[in-house]
DNA sequence: AGCACGCCGACT
DNA sequence: GTCGGCGTGCTC
C-alpha cells in the first residue's frame, strides 16, 4: 500500500471500487480497492485479501454502494490472466444463489474449482529440425531426424518414442545445433471431436426421433426436450446427433452423467462416434488435470465435456447445448453446502443464455413428465428396441404361492431359472439393494438387537470382513461372538438377506457355478472395472449385486435377471418410494436381453398386484405414472387450504423424513402454512398451485427459531417468497 | 467457509 | 500450572 493512495490513517483512496464475491457465506459482494493501472471488469477472477489469508474472488456487477467504512477497504491484490465469467455465466451464478437461497460467494466458488488454473498454463519446451547436421551420423541419429523432418515441433519424449531412440541422443543432437529450442502451447487434454467421424444410418424410431430433436436443436434457441425409450432404444445415438449438429455450429457442448455412469464405456462410445473422447469433470479427476479441462473450457479449446453435476458450473467460452443423461437420477442433487439439482439448473442454463437442453431416462422422474403433459418440455419417445434386442419377458413370482426354504430367500422358481440359464452357458444376475450379510443381528436368548452408538440405526454384519458396520455414519467393529448384553456366547442370529448371505445360498445351490458379488464395499472403482468387464467375457456364471449393477454396462450373456427382494425400498415412507423403485427395476431389468437370446426378469414379491409390480411386467408405465402424479398432488394439498407452503429442501431419507416430520408436528402452531415434503413440492410448483415457496435453512438455532417466529408474526403474504433454508433439527424450533 | 478468540475440563 | 475441546464472531 503507497501512501499516495491511501489517506494518513490507511484508508484506501482509489477511484475505483468494485464489488468483489468472496469464497464465502457473506450475503453480497464486498468491496475492494482498484490500484491505478490494473484492469478489471466484472467477471474478472482476482485474488484478493480476506481475512488474514489471500482468497480468489471474482469482480461482478454493480456499483459500490458507498455503505462500507472507507478505513476497512482492501485492495485488488493481482487480476488472473484468464478469461472474466461472461455476462451469461454471472446470471447463472446470480440466479443459481437466489434460488438456491445460497450466499452468492459459494456459488461463484463452484465455478473457480481449479486451485492454480487461473493463470495460462505455462508454453510446452519443443524442439524443431534446424540445417545443421551433426558430425557424426549413426543409425539413431538418422531415426530422429527422419522423424523430426517433418518440420514441426517435438517434445523431446514425443520424438524420442517416435523414432524409438532414447532422449539422450535427441540432447547430444541439440547440443550441435541440430534443433533448436521452441516454445509451443500445451497439448490439449482431448483431441477435437469431429462430428461427421462416424454419423451413424438411423432408421425407423430412432430416426424419427432424432429428426425431431434436430429440428429443435437446429434453431439454437432455448427449449428443453425429453427423451424417453426403454433401455436399448438408442437413445445415445439420437443425442449423438443433437451433439453433433451443436458442434458444426461451432459451439461446447456439455453431457452430465450421474458420477456413476461415467464409465469407460460411455466414454469409448462417444470416440467411436465422434473419433476423439470427450473431457471428463468429476470429483476424482487429478488435479493437473482439472486444472488442464478447467482452463481448455475457459478458453473453448475443449468442445465437449462428459461431467457429473459440478460439470455445470463450468465457465464454458460458447456453450450451446446440455444433455442431462439418466435425468431423473438422485445422483444429480446436491445436499450439502450449495443445495441444487443439476437438472433443474441446467434448463435455467439453457433459458439463461437461449441454448437447448435434453433431459434423457427411460424412466423419466415425476417432475419431467408433468412438465411434458403441460408443454413446457417437449418429448419424444422412442417405443421400442432397435435392431434384434428384445426386450426381456417380465414376470411376477408371488412369494406367498413359491415360497423360498427355510432359512432362504430364494424361490424355487428363482433357483430352477438360475439352474437352467447356468446349464446353456448363459449367465444370472441377482440384484438385491442391500451391502453386507444381513442387516440387523439380534440375540436369540435375551433379543439384544445391535445398534449404532452414534446413530442409533441398525448395525450391518459384513460377514467377508468380520465386522458389524453403520450404514448411515460409517461406525463399524469386529463382530463380537458374545452377545454384549447378557455375555451368551454363539447365539446371535442375522435377519434378512445383504448380497452376501443370497451368495452363500446360490452358493449352496450351485456350488460349481462360479459366483460373484458385486457391491461397492467390496471393492475400489479400479477393481469393480476390472470385474465388470471379466463378467462381460463370459467369466462368471452368476452374479449377485447392489445397486451398482443398474448403471451402464452391459452384459452381452446376461440371459436371467432376478430381483431378489422387488418390495424392498417401497414401504419406507419416503412419498417417492414407488417412483424411485420402479426406476430402479427397470434400469436392472433392463440388464437382460440384448443379443437376440431369449431372456427373463423375474420380481420376486409379496404384492405382485402393486402398481410398481405391474408397470413393470406389463411394460406400459403411463397407467403408473398417471396414478403417482394423482397421489403426489393429493398428498400436497395444503391442509388449511391456505396457498403458502414450506419446502424442505434436504431429502435425504433420515434428514427430510425428519425435519418434515419436524415441521408438520409445529404446523399447528404455524396457522396457515402447510408442509410439502421435498418429494411433492416440484409438482406443486409446476402445477402453480401454491404461490409461496418457503425453503427454511439455517445453521444455528437461533437462525431457526428467529425465522419460526418471524413466520409466525408475519403469517400468510399476499405474493413472493421468503426463502429459508433448514439443515438442523426442526424439533428445536418452537 | 476458514480462522481467531475465549472460556471451562483433564493432563504432562 | 498448561493443552485443547468447540461456541461465537468476523472477514470489504
Amino acid at each position: 500500500m503507497t501512501l499516495d493512495s491511501t489517506d494518513l490513517f490507511g484508508a484506501v483512496l482509489d477511484r475505483r471500487i468494485v464489488p468483489v464475491l468472496v469464497p464465502m457465506p457473506a450475503l453480497k459482494a464486498y468491496s475492494y480497492g482498484v490500484p491505478d493501472g490494473l484492469a478489471v471488469e466484472p467477471g474478472s477472477i482476482v485474488q484478493v485479501p480476506l481475512g488474514p489469508r489471500l482468497v480468489v474472488g471474482v469482480v461482478w456487477d454493480g456499483d459500490d454502494d458507498g455503505t462500507v467504512d472507507p478505513k476497512k477497504l482492501k485492495r485488488i491484490e493481482k487480476v488472473f490472466d484468464c478469461p472474466p465469467l461472461n455476462r451469461d455465466m454471472r446470471a447463472f451464478l446470480d440466479w443459481v444463489a437466489a434460488y438456491t437461497v445460497t450466499p452468492p460467494g459459494l456459488v461463484a466458488r463452484m465455478a473457480l474449482r481449479a486451485p492454480t488454473a487461473f493463470d495460462p498454463e505455462p508454453m510446452v519446451e519443443a524442439l524443431r529440425l534446424t540445417d545443421r547436421r551433426p558430425e557424426r551420423m549413426t543409425a539413431a541419429r538418422e531415426r530422429v531426424i527422419a522423424a523430426a523432418s517433418d518440420g514441426l515441433a517435438w517434445t523431446r519424449s514425443g520424438l524420442a518414442h517416435a523414432a524409438g531412440a532414447s532422449s539422450s541422443v535427441i540432447d547430444g543432437l541439440a547440443a550441435q545445433g541440430v534443433f533448436e529450442t521452441v516454445f509451443m502451447p500445451p497439448p490439449p487434454v482431448v483431441a477435437a471431436p469431429d462430428p461427421d467421424f462416424a454419423a451413424p444410418r438411423l432408421e425407423g424410431p430412432q430416426k424419427e426421433a432424432a429428426a425431431d430433436l434436430l429440428t429443435t436443436i437446429e434453431e439454437g434457441k432455448f427449449s428443453v426436450s425429453l427423451i424417453d425409450g426403454v433401455t436399448g432404444s438408442g437413445k445415445t445415438e439420437v443425442y449423438f446427433e443433437a451433439i453433433a449438429a451443436t458442434l458444426r455450429a461451432g459451439k461446447q457442448v456439455l453431457i452430465l452423467l450421474p458420477e456413476i455412469a461415467l464409465t469407460a464405456s460411455f466414454l469409448e462410445r462417444f470416440q467411436d462416434r465422434f473419433g476423439a473422447k470427450p473431457a471428463e469433470w468429476h470429483s476424482d479427476l487429478a488435479p493437473r488435470m482439472r486444472e488442464k479441462v478447467w482452463r481448455q473450457v475457459t478458453t473453448g479449446r475443449v468442445r465437449v465435456v462428459a461431467g457429473a453435476r459440478s460439470a455445470l458450473f463450468l465457465p464454458f467460452e460458447e456453450l450451446g447445448l446440455i444433455i442431462v443423461d439418466e435425468e431423473h437420477d438422485p445422483a444429480y442433487k446436491q445436499e450439502d453446502r450449495v443445495f441444487y439439482n443439476a437438472r433443474d439448473m441446467a434448463v435455467v442454463r439453457g433459458r439463461i443464455s437461449g441454448f437447448p437442453v435434453v433431459l434423457v431416462s427411460a424412466t423419466p422422474s415425476l417432475e419431467s413428465r408433468v412438465n411434458g403433459e403441460v408443454g413446457r418440455y417437449r418429448p419424444i419417445h422412442l417405443p421400442t428396441r432397435f435392431g434384434d434386442a428384445a426386450l426381456p419377458h417380465l414376470g411376477v413370482v408371488d412369494m406367498r404361492r413359491h415360497p423360498p426354504e427355510r432359512g432362504g430367500f430364494l424361490s424355487p422358481v428363482l433357483v430352477n431359472q438360475i439352474g437352467k440359464a447356468v446349464g446353456r452357458g448363459e449367465q444370472a444376475l441377482l440384484f438385491l439393494n442391500r451391502r453386507g450379510y444381513a442387516p440387523l443381528t439380534l440375540c436369540r436368548v435375551c433379543g439384544h438387537r445391535f445398534q449404532c452408538p452414534d446413530c442409533s440405526s441398525w448395525l450391518v454384519e459384513h460377514r467377508f470382513r468380520g465386522q458389524i458396520q453403520c450404514h448411515h455414519c460409517g461406525y463399524s467393529e469386529r463382530t463380537p461372538e458374545a452377545c454384549p448384553e447378557c455375555g451368551t456366547l454363539d447365539h446371535l442370529v442375522a435377519c434378512g438377506p445383504g448380497v452376501e448371505r443370497i451368495a452363500e445360498e446360490v452358493e449352496r445351490h450351485f456350488p460349481e457355478a462360479r459366483t460373484i458379488v458385486l457391491s461397492s464395499d467390496l471393492m475400489g472403482v479400479k477393481r469393480l472395472r476390472l470385474e465388470l468387464e471379466a463378467i462381460a467375457r463370459g467369466e462368471a456364471d452368476i452374479v449377485i449385486g447392489t445397486q451398482l449393477v443398474a448403471k451402464g454396462h452391459n452384459f452381452p450373456l446376461m440371459t436371467l435377471v432376478g430381483i431378489v427382494d422387488a418390495d424392498l425400498g417401497l414401504a419406507n415412507g419416503d412419498p417417492r418410494a414407488a417412483e424411485r423403485t420402479f426406476q430402479l427395476l427397470s434400469q436392472v431389468t433392463g440388464r437382460a436381453g440384448r443379443t437376440g437370446l431369449k431372456s427373463l426378469g423375474l420380481l420376486q414379491t409379496y404384492q405382485p398386484q402393486h402398481p410398481v409390480m405391474q408397470a413393470i411386467i406389463s411394460g406400459d408405465s403411463d397407467a403408473f405414472y398417471e396414478r403417482e402424479i394423482h397421489e403426489r398432488e393429493r398428498a400436497a394439498l395444503p391442509p388449511f387450504g391456505r396457498l403458502a407452503s414450506i419446502i424442505v429442501s434436504a431429502d435425504t431419507r433420515h434428514d427430510a423424513e425428519g425435519h418434515a416430520r419436524g415441521l408438520r408436528n409445529a404446523a399447528p402452531r404455524v396457522d396457515g402454512i402447510s408442509i410439502l415434503g421435498p418429494a411433492e413440492a416440484p409438482l406443486a410448483l409446476i402445477r402453480g398451485r401454491h404461490r409461496f415457496r418457503l425453503l427454511v435453512h439455517g445453521r444455528r438455532n437461533s437462525d431457526m427459531q428467529s425465522f419460526v417466529k418471524a413466520m409466525i408474526a408475519a403469517g400468510p403474504k399476499e405474493r413472493g417468497s421468503i426463502n429459508v433454508q433448514l439443515d438442523i433439527d426442526p424439533q428445536s424450533f418452537l
